[in-house]
DNA sequence: TTACGTGCAAACAATTTGCACAACA
DNA sequence: TGTTGTGCAAATTGTTTGCACGTAA
């Protein structure tokens, strides 16, 4: 009861694992690791970031591929902020932007997002499956002060 | 007075290489070619297509250099639809997004943009220089067919 | 003429692929 | 036991850099 108060990362890690079985794939070693780190630390993440977060454990070539996995099943969400390599984050339900500063890279969550009309314009040019990508950039407090 | 008409390229053009002498850049031929492809076709391009556009006259890391000078003086704008490449359109003051088919990768030009009053919650965190990025993606008409 | 730009080759970085071995179910 | 996943090495792709030569101003 006390444990599972202040956040309850268990249940999407053990929702996450039941996705897995559910799509026959199997739970492997660098797969729970993964989805432990996705499901407890916001990220999002480069594949270098998770690589060394699983402290090498498994070879770098492995998250691509588990990330690969995770993202085709839909539990992982993709983020290219145009910086060389993209990024990726746990991905439940929550539908939400970043704001990056372009100096030091600190990602912040926006959880607004009024987009929801124009992809209806959208939708309305015959368009299938429509989705959208929105982020912010700008320089943070702290880099101007730098 | 008819050429001008329809479409008047070659203000667009001719400005763009006033920003570059204004700059103290030289108006090389790659430059030029350049240029011209992307003041009179829309894009955006990747680096490979528009040295495929300039038919190999120069090469192509001398399409890299130009566009990211370009970019510097501001004449064009970065586009990454997180497919491995970005791509460069000319920036004429218009702001818009673009509509992306994932299948064919057909690129549309979409003139809305609701977003400025979200810039305004950014710029109140204490961010400077704010801009955005805002991407539709979708299947379009001619691909639900295939 | 002189700084700036280009071509060519090579270096880099992110990501993907091939194949033999390992391990989940 | 029989897939399915992993490690290692190497190939691919997009982009950047170094340096000698070429050219716009």
């Amino acid at each position: 009861m006390s444990k599972a108060h202040s956040h309850d990362h268990q249940a999407p890690y053990d929702q996450a694992l039941s996705t897995l079985r559910a799509a026959r794939l199997k739970i492997t070693l660098p797969r729970q690791q993964i989805l432990r780190i996705l499901t407890t630390e916001h990220g999002p993440f480069t594949m270098e970031e998770l690589h060394q977060r699983v402290k090498n454990a498994c070879d770098l070539v492995t998250v691509y591929r588990c990330l690969a996995v995770l993202e085709d099943v839909g539990l992982v969400r993709r983020c290219d902020f145009g910086d060389g390599s993209c990024r990726y984050e746990f991905h439940q339900g929550s539908h939400h932007h970043h704001l990056i500063c372009r100096r030091c890279r600190k990602i912040e969550t926006l959880d607004i997002c009024l987009i929801e009309e124009l992809e209806r314009d959208v939708r309305q040019k015959g368009y299938e499956d429509v989705s959208h990508a929105l982020e912010f950039f700008g320089i943070c407090p702290a880099c101007q002060k730098g």
